[in-house]
DNA sequence: TATGAATGAGAGTTCATTCAT
DNA sequence: AATGAATGAACTCTCATTCAT
């Protein structure tokens, strides 16, 4: 076997393929759904065959699991290094649809799959987004909200479910694109009408 | 000219019986989305074989067509309905969620057959959608808003933006809906939430 | 029961619904083949409702039957009554042909089916049209070819055989028709390719 | 880039199992009529399983154009040989039928499906099928009847017409096969029957 | 006699998945 | 690791036929 040279070199092809597959996944499930996406279709828009896709995700559903996991991810840390770095809440606040929006704009294929899903019929998907996106809720209730009832500047409203309202609304102004695939309406505005919700 | 008799009678069959197709269409749609329905499986629910549902739907694609078109009407005019009932703008908004949540609570598979719609792949349907859904829009923007504003009671925002951005938070929190098909927030919550955000 | 008036009404009636029937089958049976042919479209054409071609005929296959029936013996004795008004054995050639393609113009539906059936796959069809064209093979063998030769016009060549290759000939320059429903040869010139043919 | 190697192989395997396709095909269509014909059956019978059959042809439809093209491309192929290596229009005549009934005896399911698709009622299928066989029309109009008017040894018959007369008789004798797939006529007494019938 | 709602077998077609190369 | 031919379950849709009215 002349498995001589460079394991890591392998592997990292072995990644590259998978993300070419996991972007032409994205691609294809926002434009026809989970049910009718169609495995040929991503493998050959990432530019290999059928078969190869089976080298790297288990099933069809694997790879919808993988893909919601990275997107989730991604989302998540986008929007919570940028609120974290904030220290006053009405600034977290803003920040967070401002970063939302921004990921979204520059993953708008893995975004509009993940509303899709969220929205979608699938239990299996929808409990693996709520995990992914529970540190955004959590983020919400423990450095937003909180805080901001703790320093008197937001209403005494319920935490938790006032979390739950703030990341519906950001989950449905976020995922209103136009054709260019950007956000429809502006962050600014949306979180302008969030704070004055929210302020005593 | 025979068997003219009971004419009537046929009719009155014919429409119960699409109607019964509706409803077992709303719950298979709502529970495995469009592409996921079964039309075998819908037919079985309302009591009939397979067959029977071309007699009343060209396709399955106009079953849902209808579906949409039948949930709509029915989701616009029980809000307009009563929120036209009112005069004051802030009862009117206030009004408006909790009729609308009203009736996603009578009316659970046909209403998160058109949430899944709204969010999901298919371009025609959410073209439909938005057809079916302008009513109450326009019953934002012109009945709710601009009153409001006009009244000093709302703060000078962009109309036809603004009614956009309802429209986008009625559905999304009225969608979200738990185990027992009740919507999740409360709508006094949800309707404070928002007047909050637009007063002076 | 009140079957007091005449018995022979109701009779025409039902014979004038089952001729309806037979003229909007031959048109569908011409225009789709008798797979292609649609139970629904040929009672619709009639006038009548689906379910009423069951009154008159057991079954799709039964009303082919007696459409072949019906077609082959008109066309069967339109063309015996001039030939056996003739007695010149070229003579009568000549109007074979004259008269065949006379009736195939004057019921183009029929006579296409029948050629379709001819050429087609089913064998019982085929077996029974084999039965109600039996006559015109026997004219052509008894009238025609065997005393032409008893008479010295025509060659001594192998009656049954002969009689075999007329048929044909004469099925396939008769089927031929244009798009108006005309037979695209002209019947005068096929009659002398044929007498030529025959002739010593 | 890797198995590449065997690419040759691969092509090899998939042009064997097309035409076992196609000879399925040729089969079941002359058995059945292409309507009545069954994907199913086709593909057990060229030993794969259904799903085979749609990756080598679209759908039905272009199987049976495919059949169409192959056969008739065969037939013309076959006739056209034999007929372009005589000099004499009467040797040229006798050799059409000649070859003609020995292509169909070696070739007798895609001459059957031939036959019954001519006679048939699909328009698309016969316009193919005149582009097809085009070629044998010319065949007859340019290097038998034209040449042999020109030589003195045809009457001066109208070449355009007689050439469809020809086709016409050629198909109509050559298509009748009795059960044990033979023409039914001696090719030597058609041609026969049609040399006189041209002679002066 | 005429109707047309209901039936359900059967068809063509799609596509996730397997596996020998 | 990559390929793509083969598979067959599952799906939508058609339509001859039945039968209560």
């Amino acid at each position: 076997m002349a498995a001589r040279h460079k394991e890591s070199e392998r592997k990292e092809i072995k990644n590259e393929t998978r993300q070419l597959l996991l972007d032409a996944a994205a691609g294809e499930f926002s434009r026809e759904g989970y049910v009718g996406a169609n495995i040929n279709r991503i493998s050959t828009a990432a530019g290999f065959a059928k078969g190869t896709i089976y080298n790297y995700f288990a099933s069809k559903r694997d790879l919808m699991n993988a893909l919601i996991d990275e997107v989730g991810g991604a989302h998540v840390a986008a929007i919570v290094t940028h609120v974290s770095a904030e220290t006053n809440p009405e600034r977290k606040l803003e920040v967070f649809f401002r970063a939302g929006f921004a990921f979204v704009e520059t993953n708008v294929n893995g975004s509009l799959t993940i509303v899709t899903t969220l929205y979608g019929p699938d239990l299996e998907f929808k409990a693996r987004l709520f995990q992914a996106y529970q540190p955004l809720f959590r983020l919400l209730a423990e450095e937003v909200i909180a805080p901001g009832i703790a320093q008197g500047v937001f209403r005494e409203v319920d935490v938790e479910q006032t979390a739950g309202l703030l990341m519906n609304f950001y989950l449905g102004t976020g995922s209103t694109l136009n054709t260019e695939g950007r956000v429809w309406l502006d962050s600014d505005l949306v979180a302008d009408f969030a704070l004055r919700a929210l302020q005593k």
